[in-house]
DNA sequence: AGTATGACTTTAG
DNA sequence: ACTAAAGCCATAC
């Protein structure tokens, strides 16, 4: 495992509950601003065996990227029910529901993963 | 090791 | 406003 996903995975974990990233907006934050496919991959890999918050994970229009029916469906309901409005067209209004974490707490936080990265 | 694959983003037409 | 194409790079096989 790379630094880069252990960082996508730190940042992800830290959007709190009511509130979304968009793809781009993570892979910038952990170090490659063009790397939101990774971030993709990494949502499928981890997902999996971390307990991740993948539902507050859309992309730049603010709509649900996912392509599976059922969870897309699953996604909406989650978002829903921790408050985030959807708009008329089923977007999600970024300039109220957008995370932008605290540089501080994000430096610290990338710091000390890179510490326990081996 | 080499290739294919994305729940994306951005730019260009 | 919509479609097309290129860029991105860590995983999966």
């Amino acid at each position: 495992m790379t630094l880069f996903t252990k960082q996508v995975v730190a940042i992800i974990a830290a959007i709190p509950e009511g509130r979304v990233m968009t793809y781009g907006q993570i892979a910038a934050h952990a170090g490659s601003p063009r790397a939101a496919r990774q971030v993709v991959r990494i949502l499928h890999s981890m997902s999996r065996k971390e307990r991740l918050p993948w539902h507050r994970v859309v992309n730049a229009k603010g709509e649900i990227a996912i392509t599976d029916d059922e969870s897309r469906t699953m996604q909406e309901n989650e978002l829903i029910s921790e408050g985030v409005a959807f708009q008329m067209d089923g977007s999600i209004d970024l300039t109220r529901f957008r995370h932008e974490p605290d540089p501080d707490c994000l430096l610290h936080h990338l710091a000390s993963i890179k510490d326990e990265h081996e």
